[in-house]
DNA sequence: CGCTGGCTGTAACGATCCGTTACAACTATT
DNA sequence: AATAGTTGTAACGGATCGTTACAGCCAGCG
């Protein structure tokens, strides 16, 4: 098998709950992974745990709106600044597809819509997101976002971009693939409890099998390589019948 | 011309009323002067009365379409062959964006697009266009192609015009044509993890086969010549299940 | 025509990585 | 202390990856 793309996570923001289970289980039945959140709070709560791929997102909604969502998250750093959006506009309105594409937003979608026609924009998103867009990201616009460049703290460096760990001593410390992305997700989360499906989620891109093992021995070894006493960890505590918690302060750059 | 303190005017030359409307409102509210056209014919009565300074013209037209216009303005004397294009492509049609180019587009964009990337592109064009001394460029002779300059990272030279590699010491390194595709695929998607379906299409513009394993021979073929020590890559790292990610920023030029 | 040399895809082998399992150690509750 | 539930880690084996070897292909040339 030469690249098993692991299915794409959406996210669905929508006030109206048989909306939101309509769309969900459309796109859960054509092979997506999806998450929902009936308002900015849940959004947010979700982004906060899982690694989402695009989101949708109602423009009308009680409280703040889609818009005045879609602003705070292009707002945010890298990880979720970047993430695409599908805006879901009451039909008709021009003026909200001018102001939804301006906001940010990937791509709209008037309701209301083909559920076909959101899978094919999702589709399109995605690939351009991930796919081949010319310069930077969909929407990053400009050039290399800075705050992708690195995570501190104790005096660790962590290089995304690069793909590095640094210990406090500068000495470049070897790391496995699944290591890295493991400690990035703790490094992007810290000071709050993770459960090994957050975890999978944030570091694999899949869910928990019954009876998944694997975060366990991966924090093992994660530990054995950046813990002073791996014996009495310090950076990745457990938490147990929780999952686990990364205890030091994170800064970014 | 000398420099111009006045707005730029742009026109948009679209038949879709909608997406025209959508275009220039955009436009207009970041600052810039905006017509508009349906078709070759109005396009040309706007050439005729205004000096205009960016065309954003859309290749799909019923009756002479983008392609046809483009060729056919390249072909006008000074005033009007000169004027920077910007072609608006559908999305997925590699074709396009090369045959749009060659027809002497300064740059393209796929739609559906995010009106910031828009916005962006015009800018670069304009900056491209009224800070070198416009001259009487021919169509085909106009280098034009935004990548076409260069791209240098960590101290080498990638020269995709003239298909030639310089290492920081300034020896011509000879790469095979294979080799020299999967770098500038990498080199223009800096920083960000590409499987191998996406290095296939990259640079060979073909899918993968099942157990095709041609990418990782041709990338141990390139880091060969380019890493320091094949054994510790940090140009083209490995992402287990992944694919690989290139490390340095790239700067254009 | 065949020969030659460079390029590229495929097969194969060994190394590394990682999911799974098994079991020991630990914790909380009774 | 006994028990059940939870976690840490060693160990095994399948999957993935780097590299070499080799064969097919093509262009240039005699």
């Amino acid at each position: 098998m030469p690249a098993m793309d692991k299915q794409p996570h959406l996210l669905v923001v929508d006030d109206d709950r048989e909306i939101r289970t309509l769309i969900s289980q459309f796109l859960t039945k054509h092979g997506y992974r999806v998450s929902s959140a009936k308002d900015g709070l849940e959004m947010m709560k979700v982004l906060e745990t899982s690694r989402i791929d695009l989101i949708v997102l109602d423009l009308m909604m009680p409280g703040e709106d889609g818009l005045a969502l879609c602003r705070r998250l292009r707002a945010q750093p890298a990880p979720l600044g970047g993430i695409p959006i599908i805006m879901l506009t009451a039909m008709g309105e021009e003026t909200d597809r001018i102001v939804g594409l301006e906001m940010g937003a990937d791509d709209y979608l008037a309701k209301p819509f083909n559920p076909r026609e959101l899978l094919a924009r999702a589709k399109a998103v995605l690939r351009r997101s991930t796919g081949l867009p010319v310069g930077g990201s969909s929407t990053g616009g400009g050039q290399a976002e800075p705050a992708n460049r690195g995570l501190t703290f104790e005096g660790w460096r962590l290089d995304v971009a690069k793909r590095e760990l640094w210990s406090p001593d500068n000495v470049l410390v070897q790391l496995s693939a699944g290591e890295f992305d493991l400690l990035v997700a703790f490094a992007e989360h810290p000071q709050r409890v993770l459960n090994r499906d957050q975890l999978l989620d944030l570091a694999r891109g899949r869910t928990a099998m019954p009876f998944d093992r694997s975060v366990d021995v991966q924090v093992s070894r994660l530990r054995r390589k950046i813990e002073p006493d791996a014996k009495e960890p310090t950076l990745i505590k457990t938490v147990r019948s929780g999952g686990y918690i990364f205890t030091p302060s994170v800064t970014r750059g």
